[in-house]
DNA sequence: CTATTGTCAATTGTCAACAATTGTACAAAC
DNA sequence: GTTTGTACAATTGTTGACAATTGACAATAG
């Protein structure tokens, strides 16, 4: 891999208002994490402690630790006394791994609407309106409003209510999909034409959930995540030259 | 909590055909895992490495990665420099818990609706039949029985064709529920009646899956975990004198 | 020629000492 | 009486050394 070091990594000194120090094990995983990601590793690829240590001066300890972190992101695989392997992101995975995240923000759009809280209401329609703003100003490149779409999706997990969901949305195979948008850059997918369609989806599951109407909470929260599988898969499958091998995909 | 020692604890020197050797770190986990759904820990309790550690007679080094597994289990609240809590398993969690393997699970039962492969399908019939046999059987207690159904999720869930998925299912939430349901024991709620009542559910799952009807196969697949979540509840109202705050439970 | 066993280097696992941080108790100041 | 400041003990974080295991390769036996 690149051996850059880690420049930007904060000694304790320096923190802003409210922010937890990031710990030396966190600052370690995000950044081997976004190198995954980024493909700077090869599929199945091994990672020595040692290395990752002299990379980023410190002991094994705390290297440990941020792989176990990686292996909690689907990034590694671990075996004991044996090492950690870089996980080899197919397409298949890919698709995997959009469909758990469906299911699970379909869940979270279904608690939100059982519970129509006026707070996470009031938050939810202004991150949409931001969103509308992006796609109705002229010079919003596609992974700006991605990044805007992302946050309502955290909007979601966040807040609705199940401190378990919120967690697995957060920890759980977040990193693999930013990396794979952002990595092959897919989601140029996101032309003006779209990021009106995306606007428009969002104001539906908003209406819905305001509505208390759960089912169609989840159904359209699910569809939203469907669609961005099946363009990040199609965008996917120009740049590598790779097959889906699933026996099609869940459309809703 | 009680302080008995891990006798059983295995060194590396015997082990079964084709087993791994468990790790340390991985013996503490699940030691301290059963002890905290044994109810052995009070909620909010603090967790100390130095007393695990003496306790199992180890250094502080592998009951730090306990540690980490258990709040990958979602056992215990992990708070950077300021230690472990053990968390608090309400009633509420509960249905969370149930609610995330529900969709969970769900999904799972679409791919292998999808998918139809003959050799799980035979698996699954095979284990369908035990569970069957159990429930025409006299003296089988709910216990038991509730083992021979938990094999049959436990299948779905290795099988379901989707690494990631299945990785979620073995790692989260698994614990805390077996934990709730064997502590408390609610589930006498198996008795001869909903036993067979389970088996022609299940059935009725490998009949959706074998005809690859993949929206059926997820409905039925959460309403089997719905049951089981308002089986528990019901069960634990009793017991507990504590109440479920949330507005209603999901139905399908 | 294949299979088994033995050695060896590389790597992960564990340990005990040390460093850094946190919460607390108590004192001082307003 | 409340707030602010400060030492202190308890606890977590990190380190470097050592132990144990693995996989590869060579030597040996069948």
């Amino acid at each position: 891999m690149d051996l850059e070091t880690l420049d930007g990594m904060q000694k304790p000194a320096s923190r802003r208002r409210g922010e937890r120090t990031r710990t030396i094990p966190e600052q370690i995983a995000d950044h081997v994490s976004n190198a995954i990601v980024n493909g700077e590793y090869r599929g199945d690829e091994r990672i020595r402690e040692q290395e990752l240590a002299t990379l980023y001066g410190v002991s094994r300890g705390p290297v440990r630790e941020a792989i176990r972190t990686l292996q909690e992101r689907g990034l590694v695989n671990f075996f004991p006394r044996r090492g950690a392997y870089v996980v080899n992101i197919t397409l298949d995975t890919i698709v995997d791994v959009f469909n758990v995240r469906a299911a699970l923000m379909g869940l979270a759009a279904r608690d939100l609407a059982r519970r129509k809280e006026m707070p996470f209401l009031a938050d939810l329609r202004a991150g949409i309106a931001d969103a509308k703003a992006l796609a109705k100003t002229k010079g919003t490149t596609p992974q700006h409003f991605a990044r805007g779409i992302a946050r309502l999706g955290g909007l979601v997990a966040e807040r609705c209510g199940n401190h378990h969901l919120s967690r697995l949305l957060r920890d759980q195979l977040n990193h693999t999909l930013w990396g794979v948008i952002w990595r092959d850059r897919p989601l140029d997918f996101f032309t003006p034409r779209r990021q009106h369609a995306a606007v428009r989806e969002w104001e539906a599951i908003a209406t819905t959930i305001e509505a208390g109407e759960e089912k169609s909470a989840e159904l359209l929260m699910r569809r939203v995540f469907f669609t961005a599988r099946d363009a990040a898969i199609g965008a996917l499958q120009q740049t590598r030259s790779e097959r889906v091998s699933r026996a099609g995909m869940i459309k809703d």
